[in-house]
DNA sequence: CTATCCCGCCATATA
DNA sequence: TATATGGCGGGATAG
């Protein structure tokens, strides 16, 4: 009842510019922020959300998921999140690096295939090592990618946490938070989240529907100005560019901290994601054909003061390889059982910077991520110890 | 035509 | 069981 069908809406058919961009997931998760995003709230009831928002349940789910994963949001309860605010962000990022990094050092794939796949599913996800970044082009390693079987006997539910659209979010922000590459063509990344290897069988279908999935995620990570969607320069192909990380572009000096932008808690605006009524959307460049997009959108995020901090922009390499594999699967609780997040975790960036440093083969890569803990460092602290009150979640978190 | 991706059915999870 | 979640993919709209 109190939804309407697309085609006919309620008071007369006076708008025929029935506008599925009107709908669109991004659009309605900046409403859904700037809903929240308030210094007083801190506590969200999906119910009230769905009801003010104006639309299904369904709708709020997809929104929720994904902000959940970049720690813009933490579960409670049935029906009960409690908001964080753009401040958990750095936090939550910094986490799914650290174990991001501990997944591919090679340490993993205990389990190895066990037995042929039952039923319909493929042998998903590949994972294995990470030894060298650059992994074949082709032919990959379809073999390898076989196992992952594993951890079937996890039964139905983690079968089903595997597929989560909250899941794939992290593992598509570790795609960038690992690797120094921030552009990713949206087929490819639609290949790496799960198990790529072999191309061959019906994973055509597959790929169509995590392609969905992927589109998904983008629009709502794009609300909240982690992501831009885009197409590659020279391949008009689609692809998606991590702007999660990244400063300020003008920044020469390799330094460009973090622009703190709440030195006072007061601004909650901190990743500027101000959704005004009108569509400010971005209206995609895409001339008429041959026209060269560069310039063609002019700030294109009014210089979002959040970003985490700024990052040399070493790009070397970077269109040689490819982003080594991660590993998908239920992971999570893989391994261990107790661990989760009860444990000591971000004890001392000191330590796990000297102690992940020497993982790295490639020597940019590492200085890189020198850069990543001293900014992360520095945002964090802050962010955290001025964050309004509701910085709570994050206090009882630690433990 | 292909790229996007909204919509909501219905399987699962949970209270 | 009822209700809450959220895969999943048909098929409509944008380009």
């Amino acid at each position: 009842m109190t939804s309407l069908p697309p085609p006919f809406l309620e008071s007369g058919y006076r708008h025929h510019t029935y506008s599925r961009k009107q709908k669109s997931l991004g659009l309605l998760c900046s409403k859904f922020v700037s809903l929240y995003d308030r210094d007083d709230v801190e506590s969200v009831s999906l119910d009230d959300a769905a009801r003010r928002l104006g639309v299904e349940r369904r709708r709020i789910y997809d929104i929720v998921n994904v902000l959940e994963s970049v720690g813009v949001l933490a579960r409670n309860a049935k029906n009960r999140y409690s908001w964080i605010g753009f401040s958990g962000i750095p936090k939550a990022l910094f986490e799914l690096k650290e174990e991001a990094l501990k997944e591919m050092s090679g340490t993993d794939s205990p389990c190895v295939k066990v037995l042929e796949d039952e039923e319909d599913d493929r042998s998903s996800d590949q994972n294995g090592d990470f030894a060298d970044y650059k992994l074949s082009p082709a032919s990959m390693d379809a073999a390898s990618s076989l196992c992952s079987a594993a951890c079937r006997a996890r039964s139905v539910t983690d079968k089903r946490r595997e597929k989560s659209l909250g899941l794939l979010t992290q593992n598509f922000v570790k795609l960038f938070l690992t690797t120094d590459a921030e552009m990713v063509s949206l087929d490819e990344a639609a290949r790496l989240l799960l198990g790529d290897g072999c191309d061959s069988s019906q994973m055509r279908n597959n790929n169509a529907a995590k392609v969905r999935r992927l589109y998904d995620i983008a629009n709502v990570l794009s609300s909240i100005n982690l992501l831009e969607k885009t197409q590659q320069l020279d391949t008009r192909k689609p692809a998606l560019r991590w702007l999660g990380t990244k400063g300020k572009p003008r920044a020469d000096n390799d330094v460009a901290v973090a622009i703190t932008p709440s030195t006072k808690q007061r601004s909650k605006r901190a990743f500027g994601t101000d959704i005004t009524n009108a569509d400010y959307k971005r209206s995609k460049l895409n001339p008429p054909a041959d026209k060269k997009p560069s310039k063609a959108r002019l700030r294109t995020d009014d210089s979002k003061e959040c970003n985490l901090m700024g990052q040399t922009q070493l790009q070397n390499s970077k269109g040689g390889y490819v982003f080594g594999p991660f590993q998908p699967d239920g992971v999570s609780k893989g391994s261990g059982d107790v661990e989760e997040k009860g444990g000591n975790k971000l004890q001392d960036w000191e330590s796990l910077a000297s102690s992940f440093r020497p993982q790295y083969h490639n020597q940019a890569l590492s200085e890189l991520f020198g850069h990543y803990m001293e900014a992360w460092k520095l945002w964090y602290v802050e962010v955290a110890q001025g964050s309004r009150k509701l910085q709570q979640p994050c206090k009882s978190v630690i433990n």
